[in-house]
RNA sequence: GUCCCCAUCGACUAGCGGCCCAGGUCACGGCCCUUUCAAGGCCGAAACGGGGGUUCGAAUCCCCCUGGGGACGCCA
């Protein structure tokens, strides 16, 4: 039987990046086997799920090139065939009613908890006889079901990543499968939705190695082969911690907000836990070749986004400039440097050159799309300490000399500026450093940049000298002096 | 409290009994290149958590401790 894996969020929250990395590992495993990789929403909890959510998680898989073969599924349509399979269950004695409030289980709970016992249900309601069960029915109780499990012995979970881990039962009881209202719990749900999909792996997060053995008993009990299992570290933030909110960035779509490119962010998640040798860049379809389940390293990691960023800033050197700099688009317009409209106007031959430019001095589509802000539009802010230091009265003096020899440059190409440049300087004896940095500040407003006569055929031949002559006008206004 | 998982430089990791006085990458420091900032090149600092075993030999195998994480719901 071919290869089946799903990936299965449930719609509480947006994508954050372990959950990129459980869907990410399952889908290279699918894409490796030639599977099929499933997607499914676990959405029985009515209280917390929020639809509105489902969207921005397809469109984070979608961005991320997670695309999936079958679904997306939703628990919520598929009850009544959780309650088929209880039902199943409960005819062939397998399982009973329990006719306990959530209250009456709640304080067994936290008096097991304040003993400083493990909570587990007492088998209250497991042979109940027909006059007692009539006495709750007459209550008005409302029974949900549990499974009958084995009182003794040990369950075996066998897992790619971890290898043999054993449960004993006494750690277990006789757990919900269906609630008081109809609805399944999620282990329950999640059995019934593996099997009827014919889920070959279980690829998911550590955090379910405890629920392995219940629903392993679930199997057994429906008669059921067992999936393979492989349990994938935690992704912790950086102080060991389970990655949230407080942590920063940890949706998918802050980092595609903040310019991480989709390759970048799936190569990192994917060297994250798992490794080939000491490769550290691969395309998606060496990733595919060489993932294998076994060489995920069992260990919770840690999210680096410093290293997330060195990877970004791989592909922004490597990638084709025009694409890249359609991706510019939005960003010139989210960082305020210019509308919508204008920013659709701008060439995209002037996007690539930006690109090629400043892409070694980028780590984000947003720093890549900043330098716009000079190089396109009027606006330039001067860095008071940029000014200060480089525009000096005497600095000004070559500057604006500068400007008059390059208003008759042609073609205004950065080889041509360059040549000028330097014989306007050799005729003032002067180095080219002498001068580089006033001239870099006049036309940018800061000290760092791309090549100064790479930035002067950007900027253009008007801006440029508008802006060499206007330098000694800047310090005035900034100083006052 | 009970159970489960994990443990190599600050971080991601290589290592699957001798090739390791531990290799690569990010970050960090220095030098070179240079009109600035980067990028790039070269160099450097930096780890097998502790204790017992097993073995001729242990980062690698076993046990204990410690530390970190997770689970124990009519949440998922």
């Amino acid at each position: 039987m071919g290869v089946r894996v799903r990936f299965a969020p449930s719609p509480t929250g947006e994508l954050h990046v372990g959950g990129a990395r459980t869907a990410l590992f399952n889908w290279l495993f699918a894409r490796k086997h030639q599977g099929v990789f499933i997607l499914r929403f676990e959405d029985t909890d009515i209280e917390r799920n929020r639809l509105e959510l489902i969207e921005p998680i397809l469109e984070s898989l979608r961005w991320l090139g997670l695309l999936w073969d079958e679904g997306p599924y939703f628990q919520s349509q598929r009850l009544s065939l959780y309650q088929e399979w209880a039902k199943r269950l409960l005819s062939e004695g397998k399982a009973y009613k329990c006719y306990c409030t959530p209250e009456e289980l709640e304080k067994k709970r936290q008096a097991a908890l304040a003993a400083k016992q493990k909570p587990r249900y007492d088998g209250h309601c497991r042979a109940l006889t027909p006059s007692q069960e009539q006495r709750f029915i007459s209550e008005g109780r409302k029974p949900a079901l549990r499974l009958k499990i084995p009182q003794s012995g040990t369950i075996v979970v066998e897992d790619v990543i971890r290898g043999r881990v054993e449960f004993d039962l006494a750690e277990l009881d006789d757990f919900i499968i269906l609630r008081s209202d109809g609805r399944p719990t999620y282990n329950f749900a999640v059995v019934v939705d593996d099997v009827t999909m014919g889920i070959t792996h279980v690829i998911r997060a550590d955090e379910h190695l405890n629920n392995t053995p219940k629903q392993i008993l679930i199997y057994h009990a429906f008669g059921e082969g067992l999936p393979v299992f492989a349990h994938v570290p935690m992704v912790l933030a950086k102080d060991r911690s389970k990655l949230s909110k407080r942590h920063g960035a940890t949706a998918v779509f802050e980092f595609r907000d903040r310019g991480i490119l989709p390759e970048a962010l799936v190569n990192y998640l994917a060297r994250l836990g798992w490794s080939h040798g000491d490769q550290e860049i691969f395309t998606v379809q060496e990733l595919i070749e060489n993932f294998s389940l076994s060489a995920v390293h069992p260990s919770a990691a840690i999210f680096d986004e410093e290293k997330l960023c060195w990877v970004n800033q791989h592909y922004l050197k490597t990638s084709d400039p025009h694409g890249l700099g359609e991706l510019l688009r939005p960003f010139l317009v989210k960082l305020n440097i210019m509308s919508e409209a204008e920013a659709h106007a701008v060439p995209s031959g002037r996007l690539a050159q930006i690109v090629v430019l400043f892409r070694e001095r980028a780590k984000t589509l947003i720093e890549l799309a900043e330098p716009a802000r000079y190089l396109l539009t009027d606006t330039v802010s001067y860095e008071p300490e940029a000014v200060q230091k480089f525009l000096t009265p005497e600095k000004i003096e070559l500057v604006r000399g500068l400007a008059e020899a390059l208003a008759v440059v042609e073609p205004f190409t950065a080889s041509e500026l360059e040549r000028a440049t330097r014989a306007y300087l050799e005729q003032q004896g002067k180095a080219l450093k002498d001068m580089a940095q006033a001239c870099r500040v006049a036309l940018t407003g800061r000290t760092a940049g791309a090549g100064l006569f790479e930035t002067m055929e950007l900027i253009g031949r008007e801006r440029v000298i508008a802006r060499l002559r206007q330098a000694s006008a800047k310090r005035l206004e900034q100083f006052h002096v």
